[in-house]
DNA sequence: GAAATGACATGACATTTATCAGTTGATATT
DNA sequence: AATATCAACTGATAAATGTCATGTCATTTC
């Protein structure tokens, strides 16, 4: 019933360049897998066992860093790809999934994927773009945590959570994340970024109502973000 | 005369897997071209006009932060290619390229590499191997970034330079670089850098002599930049 | 419903790092 | 040789961030 020919998600990834026949070898890929919250798709310096397509949820790619920080590296969502890395270069996983909202998956066979890539030139094409895409934005990223105070880092992960997963009806961040978690997202201390947030929610910027963030200056954060705060003309 | 085929760098490159006949077609390839040091080889959102092979001389992909300063993002060294995801991604390239010391490169026009990547499966993998490698290496950038103190970054940084550079016969690191360099390459300030390295050396860690820096002990600057450093069993 | 737990929050303080203002020394320029 | 220039370096200080201790609140568990 699931199959992935239907599949909507299917069609904001480089899975949209497989062809019905490819689609239809992908057996395990017919049912989709229920992830609660919490749960670890796969640990660092595991073999994955495919790529994963997330229909929905959302998932934090993580690293443990040696003062026992987890920093994390990305998230991902519906309509991302997950483990492609791992499976083009060959390679152990370098990075830890934890979900972080119950999810829900396909799995696609490692071996169904070797395939596509090597006979299927459009596909291996888009998969290749979306890791160059990963390279880039990880490149941006590297320069922010070593340029960026933790305020500027702090306004990039609002703004890119109100951009990548928008506002409930009340208009709140869709994606709901620890402290914690935000911390680790930011490379903080949690009590930092608490603070931080409670800062940024006394100059005005939003508001918080427990586990919940409401952006009200949007603008204002994209000039925290470039570091153009309190700079009068 | 300096013909790809006969050129001992391509070796170490996904340029192995290139044909006689696709190298033959690299007529650009046949002479390379020396740079200065100093020279802009690409700049930020430029379109480039090919990958360059390095044949010999150290590069610097850098990014302007807001504040001013120069994140080096990565060196890039003899057996190295440059501008592969910009042609991979067709997108501008995100990073500025400049020589650190003279250099002599290659250039292989975008439309010779695309062929091949469309038509040669195994230089199309080779690459693509390559781009993910260093998808890791960004990744595991960022997480220093993020999570570790100056210290452990430059004990990070020496130790690179280190295995990939080698040193010279009086056993000095040979990759020469400013100590505003250096400090792009940890993210820090220079005068923080130049306090951190006159640190590592009273600690006796290495020596320097004017731009010349000897490491002493490596097995320290193991344990520094895994924040083991004065823990006692 | 009481107890336990874990996330959120704040204060006090220590440490790290940046900034600013210089000095020195080497190298290039005239 | 005098001058300019730039990289390397140092000191004093400010600012940013981390750490530790503690308290509150909400939620879960029994």
């Amino acid at each position: 019933m699931n199959r992935c020919e239907q599949c909507i998600v299917r069609q904001f990834t480089a899975l949209n360049a497989l062809t019905k026949d490819e689609l239809m070898r992908m057996a395990v890929c017919r049912t989709s897998e229920n992830i609660k919250k919490g749960q670890i798709l796969f640990e660092e310096g595991e073999h994955p066992k495919g790529v994963y397509c997330i229909k929905s949820g959302i998932c934090k790619l993580t690293k443990l860093s040696a003062n026992g920080r987890e920093q994390i590296v990305k998230l991902v969502t519906r309509g991302d790809l997950l483990g492609q890395r791992s499976i083009l270069s060959g390679e152990k996983v370098n990075l830890t999934a934890i979900a972080v909202s119950d999810m829900e998956i396909c799995l696609l066979p490692k071996e169904d994927i070797l395939r596509s890539l090597a006979n299927n030139r459009e596909f291996s094409s888009e998969v290749m773009k979306e890791v160059c895409h990963d390279l880039k934005n990880a490149n941006n990223s590297t320069v922010n945590m070593a340029q960026k105070t933790v305020k500027q880092r702090l306004a990039d992960t609002l703004l890119y959570l109100y951009k990548t997963f928008g506002t409930d009806k009340h208009g709140f961040l869709s994606a709901q994340l620890t402290r914690e978690e935000l911390a680790g997202m930011v490379g903080t201390a949690t009590e930092s970024l608490i603070r931080m947030l409670s800062g940024l929610m006394k100059e005005g910027y939003l508001k918080t109502g427990g586990k919940k963030i409401l952006l009200i200056n949007i603008p204002g954060l994209e000039k925290i973000s470039d570091g153009q705060e309190n700079v009068s003309s």
